[in-house]
DNA sequence: AAATACCTTACAGTATACTCTAATCCACGC
DNA sequence: GCGTGGATTAGAGTATACTGTAAGGTATTT
């Protein structure tokens, strides 16, 4: 049970994401104390965890919220949600291949520079 | 030899995009026509591809921006730009290993779907 | 009880990277 | 010679995801 700002610290979030998250609906199983104040347990951390992995892996807000809403919305929206992740790891997938492939690009512009410090001295991009 | 239509189909790039890159000095190698209509080549290609290569693994404009200003220096900044490109390359393969780890939390997900598939139907996220 | 340190909310501001609009210009076909 | 389709420019607008501010509340510490 953390307030917002240990929470913050153990996260790495800001205090501002968090409620930020919060408020657009996306973070749940933030429960309060009896001032009002945010408190943080297992189950927030679990479904912050969750939201990080797909957020990090570039799904927008507004299709994670779509989520968490079918979530909500109870055991007839399973098939829907593992859909969704079905199709984000096919994106994310797509993704990591499509980035390994720009790498290459870099790297050969790397070899071309030991190459040139080798001597060869034509300008290069 | 295109026209700035012609280039943003065989790129996939916008003309609008074509001409903020070539305004924010990213794209160099833009010939004109004698009526000042822009002109794409090959040199134009390369630094596109180029420009594309950092951009889709994630290198800022403005990061972008130094490494064309750098170049447009001439030879004198050609260990700067090496360790340029050595420093996104990290970045990049840093980047890439974090995304597989989070694609691991969405694959888990995945497995547990199947798992309350066959039967099993405690809810979960 | 005052100071402090944190919290709350609503809402405004920022950064990045486009994306579009408006006004104007130019070349070709009829 | 005039309309049509493209081009040009400067500058405004948009989207996303935060990030910060203002005004005030609460609790502990001195």
């Amino acid at each position: 049970m953390s307030t917002i700002k240990g929470f913050s610290e153990e996260t790495g979030i800001s205090p501002y994401t968090l409620r930020y998250y919060e408020r657009e609906g996306i973070l749940l199983g933030v429960k309060r104390d009896p001032s009002g104040n945010r408190l943080y347990d297992e189950e927030s951390l679990e479904w912050l965890n969750f939201i990080l992995s797909l957020r990090m892996t570039g799904m927008p807000l507004s299709e994670i919220k779509q989520y968490v809403d079918l979530y909500k919305e109870g055991e007839s929206t399973l098939r829907k949600r593992k859909q969704m992740m079905l199709d984000h790891k096919g994106k994310v997938e797509k993704n990591v291949a499509e980035t390994l492939k720009y790498l290459e690009t870099i790297n050969y512009k790397l070899a071309l520079y030991d190459f040139q410090e080798k001597g060869f001295t034509k300008m290069l991009p």
